[in-house]
DNA sequence: CCCATTATGTTCGATAGAGAACATACTGAA
DNA sequence: TTCAGTATGTTCTCTATCGAACATAATGGG
């Protein structure tokens, strides 16, 4: 299978179920900003990541937002809306170019509650996600900035297979519902460190190693629940 | 139905459905701090609550923890666990003394892998609870704790019926992941303020009305997605 | 090659909350 | 009724983070 259209919850399907669903299914490119879910709106389409990262973020009235989620070839965009019709809070986009192989929701919708082993392998991704969501919704509330960057950048190159991405720090603020100045100040004490290089929204994973003792004890509890193999 | 055995989920089944279920089903009492689940560990049985409030919490290595959901009558407490075998970061214990209908969760999950309708109204839950989880992940890093406390006592307020309950402010930090000391001051506030009182782990509101505005806008959005009725 | 744009760096004052220490007051068991 | 235990009230210091303001520097389109 080319890299490209490789996800990892397609992989794992028989292969028959998965001949399937590839033929039923459109690989697009996946630039930055590609808005895939936004806050009370029915999906179009489902997105099983082959390359790239979708952020899902929970956005406050008043613009602040934070990290809910985090999406790599591992899993697709819009599992919990296969799961009932309430409306979810969460907007999902494109954080990390890529690629996905898309499939129009209802008809995926149809596939699962037809073919009880995909039913199966979604509820699997929900269940990872929602743990490691849990775990995510308390290191919010209790770990400090420099950590969480530090868990965030690794959570990222996790998914992009890369020490090398782009992320401005403004957007990184964002994401761990800080201010940028604190993401600056956090950023630039991990690169003082020789952890990481930040240069004009271009990071680069220095010492992946220390790293991890710079993330929060969150990070290997999220990577175990995202990344074991079955 | 009398009122001790009555929840949302089971009431919702068709008649026939839920007979089966509660004939296999046992009423228990759950005084406060009953532990249902702990972290890694497979819950032995599934209990839908029928009153009183379960807590589920994250905690860190610490030992600090923070709030990631809330059950009361409307749901119950191990759904989660039914979609797959990952181990759950997540601990729950009563915290509101109540009582639950309870049933082996190996029982459950062949029943509900067996029969759709149980299926789909227990993937509903798992949807609103989920909803609802992205939505307090982000309240717990964005919202202060005054804010807070007022949101978690109204959620408290809706599952138990009764503006009248027992918590401790020791309790009520661990759950909005903040110290004993900011809990008092920002109990001693509401108080000042006429809108709740507080007594040595009693705690009535005294007006639901002003709560509102004092809370977060996070609780009128959890509140529609854990009480709407579908 | 230049400039507008965008991203980062830096500083400063203000503040929410942590954490410790101690005082007070309620409660229930003996 | 008394006392030990427990819950709340209060104060203080300390620190992380915010938010605003401004400086600097890289980038890419013309």
């Amino acid at each position: 299978m080319p890299r490209t259209s490789s996800n990892s919850i397609l992989d794992h399907l028989p292969a028959a179920l998965r001949k399937s669903l590839l033929s039923r299914m459109e690989l697009v490119d996946l630039p930055v900003n590609t808005m895939l879910l936004r806050p009370g709106v029915p999906p179009e389409f489902a997105h099983f990541m082959t390359s790239g990262i979708t952020s899902v973020v929970t956005y406050m009235a008043n613009g602040a937002g934070a990290e809910v989620g985090l999406i790599g070839k591992e899993g697709f965009v819009e599992a919990m809306h296969l799961l009932g019709s309430a409306n979810s809070p969460t907007t999902a986009f494109i954080q990390v170019e890529g690629s996905a192989l898309r499939i129009p929701f209802k008809e995926l919708e149809k596939e699962v509650f037809a073919t009880p082993v995909l039913l199966r392998r979604v509820l699997e991704f929900v269940q990872r996600h929602n743990f490691a969501l849990t775990q995510l919704a308390a290191c919010n509330g209790l770990h400090e900035i420099e950590e969480r960057l530090a868990r965030w950048v690794l959570m990222v190159q996790d998914r992009v297979d890369s020490p090398k991405f782009d992320l401005t720090q403004e957007f990184l603020a964002s994401m761990l519902g800080a201010s940028r100045t604190s993401v600056t100040l956090a950023a630039g004490s991990l690169q003082r460190s020789g952890l990481i290089e930040y240069k004009r929204g271009h990071i680069r994973i220095l010492d992946a190693e220390k790293l991890l003792t710079a993330a929060c004890e969150c990070y290997p509890i999220v990577r175990d629940l995202t990344h074991d193999d079955r």
